[in-house]
DNA sequence: AAAAGCATTGGTATCGCTAACATCGACAGC
DNA sequence: GCTGTCGATGTTAGCGATACCAATGCTTTT
C-alpha cells in the first residue's frame, strides 16, 4: 500500500489535469485535448504530456468532464434479474455492442419488481446516462414521467408494450408461447398443462401463460391445467414440485410445458424420479432455450428466443438515437425471432 | 414521447437546482439539503421544495454533486462473467449488502481476462468509485498500479492472492479441490480423472486443477488424468466432450473431477449416452455447488463455495473502510467456508 | 435587558474539467 | 511585402452541485 509520492500533487491530493499540465510545461487544454485523443496536438506535446501523465499517476475525471460537456458516456440498463436467467445474455448482448461505440454500461436488477426498477430508474438518471434499456413493457406512472423527462433515449426489450415509451426490441412472450402449444397440438397432444411462477410480478410469465390459455382455447383443446408455484424466477427444485402437483392432481396429462427450462429440467427429473419415461408417459417442454435444455436427457423442446441479439440489437438502436436524437427508424419497432426447438422431450 | 413543458427552464435546458429554487422561492442550499434528507430544513420549505421539484421534473444531477462533495456514491465490481457462473451470485451478494448503506454498484465483467480487466479498472477510476472489488488475486501491472494510486479500499476476492492489493475475502481454491479429492479417495476411490478449462486465463480453474494434482500426488494415488477442454468459463457440452476424451483414454478411470458443476453434469449426461452407471460404473464430482448439482439425477458431490456470502462479506468490508479508512480490521483476512457436499454421484 | 443558544436559511467560492473563442507563428499565394 | 490560411496552443468562463461560513430571527438563560 506504499502509495508513490508522484500520484499526489503537492497539497498531498489526487493530482489534477492542472498538475499534469504544469508538470508536462502546457496548458490543460492540450492535456484535455490529448486524451480525447483529439488529433489538435502535436506529437511532442502529446509524447511530454503521456509522460506526465505516467509520472504523476494521473487519471482523468469524468464526472468533472461530464459536468462540463454534458456527455456522461454511459447508458443505464435493467434487467429483472442476472442470476440463472436469459437476462444475463441479454446484458451480454448489450456490453459487446456497447464496446464499439465507447460508451459504458451501467447495469443493475429489479428482481422483477416494478417498485424496485422506479428506484433504480431515479438513481440512474441522477447520474444522467445518454440512454437506458428496460426489460419489460410495465412500468410505474412515477417512472414513465421521469424517464419522459429525461429527455434521453429509451428501448424496452424483452415484450410488445401496449403504450411505449420510445423504442422497443422485443417479442411477444403470449405469441411464442402460443406458438410452442400450437406445435405440440400439431403432433397430437391434446391435454396440456402449464407450470410457472405466481402471478404478481413476472410480467413475461404472466403474458407465456395467457398465450397458453388462449391457444388451448383457440385449439379447442381441452382446458389447460395450470399450476402457479413459487416466487418467479421459478428454480429448477420448484419446477419439480410443480411437476408433483400437476401429476398427482391430472394423472392423465399428456404435455407439461413449463415458464423457463430450468422449471422443466426441474419438472423431467421428477418425472424421473417417479419412474416416468419421457415422453412416452409425459411429455415436457420449456422456454428459453437454456443450454441446459440442448444438453440433458432426454433433450427438452424449447422455444429459442434471440436474448443476446435482444441485447445487442438494443444497444445498437440506442446508440444510433444517441448519435442521431432524430434518427429515422426510432419509432419502428424490432421484433426480434422466436423459434420452436423441437427435441426429445416431446 | 410529449415532454410536458415544465420539465424545460425557461431556456429550454433540463432543470437545475437553481430553477427549483427560485420556483420554490429559496436558496439552492435549501433545496440542496431538502434532497440530502438533511434535518436542517423545516418542515414548510421542505414541502415547498418537493412540490417544485414535482412540478418542474427536477432529477438531482450527481455527477455535479460529487465533483464539489468528493463523494461519488458508488463502487465498481468486476467478475469474470455474469452469465451461467457463481459470480452472479456474489455480485448478487454485493448489490444486496451495498443496498442498505446508500452505495451504487457499477458492475462489469472482464470474460476472465486480466487486459480486460485492466482497461475495466482504468474506466471505472475515471469515475472515481469509492472503493472496488475484484476477483482474484492475479492483475496487470498497470492495474495494480492504478489503484494504489487511486488511493481507495479494494477488496480481492474468490481468492487468496500472495501478494494482495489491500484487503481480501476469499478461499483457497486449491484447498478446495485438494479436500474434495480427499474427500472421495476416503471413500476408497483411486484413479482420478480431471477436467477443466484451456489454462491462460482462468486462474481461479488453474487452482482447483494444481489442487487436484497436489492432492492425488500427496495421497500416493496413480497421477490423475487431467484433460483441459474449452476456453473458461467451459460449457455442460464441452463438459461431455471432455468426458468423452476420459472415457475413451482412461477407460478404467473411477472418479471424474470437474472444474464446475456445469462441466460435471456434461460429464454425467455423457456418461448417461454411454449407459454407464454413475457412480457405479464411474464416480462424477463437480465444484461450486450450482443448482444443478443438487437437482439433477444423480444427484452431483460438489464443493459449496459460499458465493453470495463472499459478495456479501466483501461489500461489507469495502463499506467498513470507506467509512472509516483506517478501520482496525483493515488487513485482515476474510476465509470464507468451502464444504464438500457428497452426493449420489460418488 | 443583555447575552447566549438554537434552528433555519442564504451567499460565495470552489470542485476538475471542457466548450468556445482567441492567439500565435509559419508558410503559401498574389 | 501583405494578407489569408492553417495547425497548434492558450485563455476564459462556465457546467451544477455542495462545503463552509455568515446571517437571521427566535427562544432561553442569567
Amino acid at each position: 500500500m506504499n502509495k508513490p509520492d508522484q500520484a499526489r500533487n503537492p497539497d498531498g491530493q489526487m493530482p489534477t489535469m492542472a498538475d499534469v499540465a504544469r508538470h508536462a510545461g502546457v496548458s490543460s487544454m492540450s492535456v484535455s485535448r490529448a486524451l480525447k485523443n483529439s488529433d489538435l496536438v502535436s506529437q511532442a506535446t502529446r509524447a511530454r504530456i503521456f509522460k506526465a501523465i505516467d509520472e504523476l499517476g494521473y487519471v482523468l475525471d469524468l464526472s468533472a468532464g461530464s459536468l462540463s460537456s454534458k456527455r456522461t458516456g454511459f447508458v443505464a440498463a435493467i434487467v429483472p434479474s442476472i442470476n440463472n436467467s436469459n437476462f444475463s445474455d441479454t446484458a451480454r448482448g448489450i456490453t459487446d455492442e456497447l464496446e464499439k461505440t465507447g460508451l459504458q454500461l451501467l447495469l443493475a436488477y429489479n428482481d422483477y419488481s416494478v417498485e424496485r426498477e422506479e428506484r433504480l430508474i431515479e438513481a440512474m438518471l441522477r447520474r444522467r446516462p445518454e440512454g437506458i434499456i428496460l426489460t419489460g413493457g410495465i412500468h410505474t406512472d412515477r417512472a414513465r414521467r421521469m424517464l419522459e423527462n429525461a429527455a434521453i433515449p429509451v428501448v424496452e426489450t424483452w415484450d410488445l408494450p401496449a403504450n411505449p415509451i420510445d423504442q422497443v426490441v422485443g417479442f411477444s412472450n403470449a405469441d411464442a408461447m402460443s406458438l410452442l402449444v400450437k406445435t405440440l397440438a400439431a403432433k397430437g397432444y391434446r391435454k396440456f398443462a402449464y407450470i410457472g411462477g405466481t402471478t404478481e410480478r413476472d410480467t413475461r410469465g404472466n403474458q407465456r401463460r395467457s398465450g397458453f390459455q388462449a391457444a388451448t382455447a383457440e385449439l379447442g383443446l381441452p382446458e389447460g391445467r395450470v399450476v402457479s408455484f413459487g416466487v418467479p424466477p421459478i428454480s429448477m427444485e420448484q419446477g419439480a414440485q410443480a411437476m408433483g402437483g400437476v401429476l398427482s392432481q391430472w394423472p392423465d396429462t399428456e404435455v407439461a410445458i413449463c415458464v423457463s427450462d430450468l422449471s422443466a429440467f426441474g419438472a423431467l427429473m421428477e418425472c424421473h424420479r417417479r419412474g416416468l419415461n419421457v415422453p412416452k408417459d409425459i411429455a415436457i417442454a420449456g422456454f428459453g432455450n437454456y443450454e441446459i435444455a440442448a444438453c440433458c436427457h432426454p433433450r427438452i423442446t424449447s422455444v429459442d428466443i434471440e436474448c443476446y441479439e435482444i441485447g445487442r440489437l438494443a444497444a445498437r438502436k440506442l446508440f444510433a438515437t444517441i448519435k442521431d436524437p432524430d434518427h429515422a427508424s426510432r419509432r419502428e419497432l424490432v421484433l426480434t425471432n422466436i423459434r420452436v426447438v423441437e427435441r426429445e422431450s416431446t
